[in-house]
DNA sequence: GTAATTTTGACAAAATCATTCAAAATAGAA
DNA sequence: TTCTATTTTGAATGATTTTGTCAAAATTAC
């Protein structure tokens, strides 16, 4: 369960790529990309495209975390934090529904 | 499952008062709640609680239809959406549990 | 028809967010 | 320690998004 920045932070370690590297192939700032591994940036969707193709990672699940990381932000500090969280889905599911 | 507009939207119907008196109470031009009924602008925080407020609905269930709809509005368009929503889920039970 | 209400869109102001850059901090090697 | 590479931070700038205002157009009710 982990956030996008650790996951790709662990990933740039094992291959012992500096930050520089990676900021390059993703054509940003590589002071930006640490923020990102760092959680202090939210990632844009391409960014996370390209995380996915560079390190080799299933693209679904990295924009799973990615997303779900932007709701936990939307969410924080909120004590209905979990129900919206459930509504929200419930209403996903009828708005899929409706376009069948 | 309403949205928050489609929910005060009745209420104010239900009293047959025009947008006019209602945004005069939240302070805020009718324009901009004629928007916020039909879904087109997002609400503030604070004008969800002025809003449960004035047509005695439970603050929280309004607060949670509110957030609900931000979320939703998130994850339109994202094939992951419901993927994310309890990935997003696990992660917040997982940083209440940490809490204690 | 008129009058009241609602909706829309153009515009401006404000707030938020992303990016760049350079300096400071950190880590690792000799 | 000193030297070097890497990482982190924050300030300044720019871009984008959001927010509210206003007036005209559309709709509704009478």
């Amino acid at each position: 369960m982990d956030s996008l920045g650790e996951t790709i932070r662990k990933r740039r370690e094992d291959k012992e790529l500096p930050l520089r590297i990676v900021a390059a192939y993703l054509d940003i700032d590589q002071a930006i990309l640490s923020k990102i591994e760092r959680g202090h940036r939210n990632a844009s969707r391409e960014q996370v495209v390209k995380l996915a193709r560079f390190f080799k990672i299933n693209e679904t699940d990295l924009l799973v975390s990615w997303l779900s990381d932007k709701l936990v932000y939307e969410v924080a500090n909120e004590d209905v934090a979990l129900k919206a969280l459930k509504v929200a889905e419930e209403k996903v599911k009828y708005q899929k529904m409706k376009k069948l």
